[in-house]
DNA sequence: CTGCTTTCTTAACATACATCAAAAAATCAC
DNA sequence: GTGATTTTTTGATGTATGTTAAGAAAGCAG
């Protein structure tokens, strides 16, 4: 079962009781994607936070000229959702996508509140999780402002080599903020 | 006295008895800057987190070419630090520098950390704290990548027209990742 | 396997922003 | 207030990356 991989990451993290456990298993459910299937749409309501215990998701929006912008590159053992319309019960405004055949385990707000209360040491296991995504942004954030593509692609490449296997380039691209055609000649130059 | 800043500001967002506002006053000290004054630097341990009941601070590291980039801009009852570096207890990336003279209360980890455990509330503020925080910084990255900086400026003044008046343009520019000369530049063309 | 679609590569040219330099304006220290 | 320092402005020129276009390669459906 799926949600065994929840469970086990979350224990990795804080610790749980047997009856924990069972109210964590209680709140999700678990479903399946084939490869390119929409999870999510900009404007849909942003009902759950997807947990992905298999495969590779991505999360992207498209601005007025039609373009998709990725925000967001997922694996296994980890979370992906449109946050922003989550927390607020407001509509998305990104898109989610599966990359590869995945499995994931979603919740819902409701849900995840009760959880916070039956159980919580979920609380500070979401604290922490939005501690180290707020730090891991925010250096991405600085490296966008001060680096250049070449060497965001390098870092990202020695920081996640799986990205480069299971990745498009035009995903891998949309995620640096350059276009393919760059991100081609950045490669060819490193070859 | 200051510390009644943060206990509106923390009333406003999650409730606390009396009791509880007393560990939280105990866990915190309050200090003065003048305008310009160095709070931490790169190398230094990343001791405490500052929250700012008066005045203006920038955080910004500084490249291999000895270029600075402002990080953080923050105001009143908004917390400025060097987050890795505090919460794993290791040295300092980012320097700290009030832009104004400035009213500053300060926490160390283990009272935070104590706090968590005394006052539950804590745990939850700081959950949706970093929450908020992590869905700001992951917007500012999306338009970072995506707006040219004519757009990223006036759309920070629209969402912050404090930082127009109290920030000095060279760290507007910074924040923004763009020189100076672009930035006035920028200004130019919109008068 | 075969045609169709998507992804990747390459090239020529365009543009946003950087760099360098220097002067003007504002702020600070005494 | 006066000179020194910092910040802002302006101009000339350079560079990283975007845009457009088109073909090659890879992946997919029947």
């Amino acid at each position: 079962m799926s949600i065994s991989s929840l469970i086990d990451h979350l224990q990795s993290k804080v610790s749980l009781s047997a009856l924990e456990e069972e109210h964590i298993k209680y709140a999700f459910e678990e479903f399946q994607l084939h490869k390119k299937q929409r999870l999510l749409s900009a404007g849909d309501h942003s009902r759950y936070a997807y947990f992905i215990t298999k495969g590779c998701m991505r999360s992207f929006f498209i601005d007025e000229k039609g373009v998709e912008h990725v925000s967001q590159l997922a694996f296994e053992n980890h979370w992906i959702s449109d946050l922003h319309g989550f927390l607020t019960s407001s509509s998305a405004t990104h898109f989610i996508d599966s990359i590869e055949a995945s499995t994931i385990l979603r919740i819902s707000l409701d849900r995840l509140e009760k959880l916070y209360l039956d159980v919580p040491a979920m609380e500070r296991y979401f604290r922490q999780l939005f501690q180290s995504a707020y730090v891991a942004t925010a250096r991405r954030l600085d490296k966008s402002l001060t680096e250049t593509a070449d060497i965001r692609y390098a870092k990202l490449i020695k920081e996640q080599p799986d990205i480069a296997q299971r990745v498009p380039l035009i995903h891998i691209a949309s995620y640096l903020g350059i276009t393919p055609e760059s991100l081609s000649r950045i490669r060819k130059v490193n070859r």
